[in-house]
DNA sequence: TGGATATAAGGGCATATGCCTGCATTATTC
DNA sequence: GAATAATGCAGGCATATGCCCTTATATCCA
């Protein structure tokens, strides 16, 4: 037999793969993004708040499957650089919301063509049909959803 | 037309959809080594040294695909917590190589059968067929290969 | 209405990851 | 063999991620 029953070789770990193909690939798309200061984790949270604007920290770590507490300090960052205002909930007095300042939609502009780039490459390196196949694969993958403090 | 050629939803995102994933299977590994202390980077780590000792930091980082001083910082916390010892290598004076520990050695034993838990339930979850798809398509994901600074 | 419970965040602490720079040591080259 | 280049790490700095505990509100229920 090949690797033996009892081998808890690091190349058979899931886990593994999974990670390093995630951190191969953050590695592109920061590449791209690089002009703009920003890396895809920021990217991402400027994008989330351009589709939705004023909404909740736990609603964006909600929305991008992130630690609660590991948003606000992602948000805190964004914050303190100007792109994003945090401003108190009408009717909520716990609760700030989250949108973005002007600023933070210019940056937003100036990134999303480098992020577009990116996923275009990144379909081309691939291929449309195996690209089809790693999300479908990705979207269904069970992991019996242990929260991220959520629930 | 469904989403706008022009909006850059953050679900179209193929880097958020491996990130995600990657936290969430993560979070299954980790829970699992969890009565050992151990994430699942760290077990890697332990394990890799497991299957072959006096490695050095820069081959660590190479066969774990990460940022050189990233696993120089990992190795330091085990080797701070008696389970990994460096030692100057014989032949380089610059090199270290880490070896386990006896105690090292001890806890990736006690860790490898709740990773072996872990990474059972995973393939129950999931199904032999998708996770060998899952695998494949990870395998074959291309990237362009943008060091963490070997090259 | 007043106390119990639930919820939104913030702070502290620790690891994970990556960049950039400097230092010591080895390898190369003339 | 001395000057130069390459290599292996360590340290500093910053973000990313997650855990725990605390505080401030909000809600609910007796």
């Amino acid at each position: 037999m090949s690797p033996n029953k009892s081998s808890v070789g690091v190349d058979q770990c899931h886990c593994f793969a999974m990670r390093k193909a995630a951190r191969q690939i953050s590695r592109l798309y920061d590449s791209h993004l690089q002009p703009t200061g920003l890396r895809i984790t920021q990217f991402l949270i400027l994008a989330a708040l351009n589709q939705e604007q004023g909404v909740s920290i736990n609603d964006l770590a909600e929305r991008l499957d992130t630690e609660r507490t590991a948003m606000g300090k992602m948000v805190g960052v964004l914050e303190r650089d100007g792109f994003v205002r945090l401003r108190p909930s009408p009717t909520d007095g716990r609760s700030r919301l989250a949108e973005l300042t002007p600023s933070g939609k210019g940056l937003f502009e100036q990134a999303a063509p480098l992020w577009r780039e990116a996923q275009r490459q990144f379909g081309e390196m691939n291929g449309a049909k195996d690209v089809r196949a790693l999300r479908q694969n990705l979207a269904g993958m069970k992991t019996g959803d242990l929260s991220t403090s959520f629930e």
